[in-house]
DNA sequence: CCCCCTATAGAACAGTGTTCCATTCAAATG
DNA sequence: CATTTGAATGGAACACTGTTCTATAGGGGG
């Protein structure tokens, strides 16, 4: 067989993890499966990412890379930012599935992402705490923590992508309930309500 | 070795499955261990349970039976009922990690509820659309169709609860901060806030 | 007491991640 | 352009996995 000249396999690789992922899901992800997909050897994955687990923890840190940069959004309304930043996290789960199931969805029989590679990840939470602290500037979450704050609105999130993307999500309209679930919260734990 | 009498395997295997399930992860859990731990046969689980995948989808089934249970919370406020329900949710994955982690959190490879088991998911789901709309005839929920208003209810709870199993909460209290995203979220998509 | 059912141990199969091997080709150096 | 050197290759091998098949042997009912 022919050899892969070095420049072209690493992305070759990881563009086969992503394919095999979105077709067959993590079932299919087998080192044999992805040497295949990515016309080289299987060896070729343990010289070059440290075997399947380091060709995970490619696919998670690039994931969070991309993930934080798009929640990294300000202009000079903090609720507004805190919302796109929502509805962010949600297109970044539908348009990369296969790094949103690496990341939070599906645990792969002995990968435990390394250290700075969990660093990345609280990093990318912080992006949601500064929206909050952001917020509580303009007087919402009065009397939440924003870390707390924060936690709750992950939790939303999260829980309402990652329902999505296994398909028992038994809501009409997926979009426009994630924004309801995300405005909601938000008017829930914003200004304290003392209606008379 | 001994033989163990027929009424006594089914128990000592599902027991098995949880107990490695809380102490091992789901990585742990093989169909050899499974036996070792019951003190059974391998050959046992095929012959008792048709296989790995008829014994998850067993520990599934009762999972589901449980938590229905447990939801079905009914006194004379639906607004209390809905958020004791949350509370019972939150509970039960506490309590039964093994079951909601095959419920709702692990995927394993080759596992696919059967037509009841999904219909009892289902029906369990559809508890909590009762408690919505018991809710609407109170005024609460006003503008959102139950099913929808139920998908973010489960939603928030499903993330804030996988995210708590997995460890990666980052709130202090936790209980008190699911607390808050549940009655947040009541509040915000409780009557419609046309304040002035 | 004896017979039948069934739980047992064990081998075997394909598939998994992983390691080691000699071979052979691509790329960089002289 | 020729030569060396580094690296990608195919293939075998290891310990696992779920699963199937076999012969054996033990326990409960007639």
């Amino acid at each position: 067989m022919l050899r892969t000249p070095s420049q072209r396999i690493e992305p070759a690789v990881l563009d086969a993890v992503v394919h095999i992922l979105n077709e067959d899901g993590p079932d299919g992800l087998t080192v044999r499966a992805i040497a295949k997909r990515a016309k080289v050897a299987p060896m070729t994955i343990y010289n070059h990412f440290n075997g399947k687990n380091g060709l995970l923890e490619i696919v998670w840190t690039n994931g969070f890379s991309t993930l934080q940069q798009a929640l990294g959004i300000e202009t000079s309304d903090p609720a507004h930012d805190l919302i796109a930043s929502a509805l962010a996290y949600r297109n970044f789960a539908l348009e990369h599935r296969a790094h949103y199931t690496i990341m939070f969805v599906h645990h792969f029989d002995g990968f435990v992402p390394s250290i700075p590679a969990t660093q990345l990840a609280a990093q990318t939470f912080q992006v949601l705490v500064n929206h909050i602290k952001r917020c509580q500037t303009v007087g919402l979450f009065e009397g939440y923590s924003a870390t707390n704050a924060a936690q709750m609105m992950w939790s939303a999130c999260h829980g309402y992508v990652s329902i999505e993307l296994t398909s028992v999500n038994f809501s009409s309209d997926h979009e426009g309930t994630f924004r309801s679930l995300i405005t909601g919260l938000l008017r829930g734990l914003g200004p304290s309500l003392t209606t008379p």
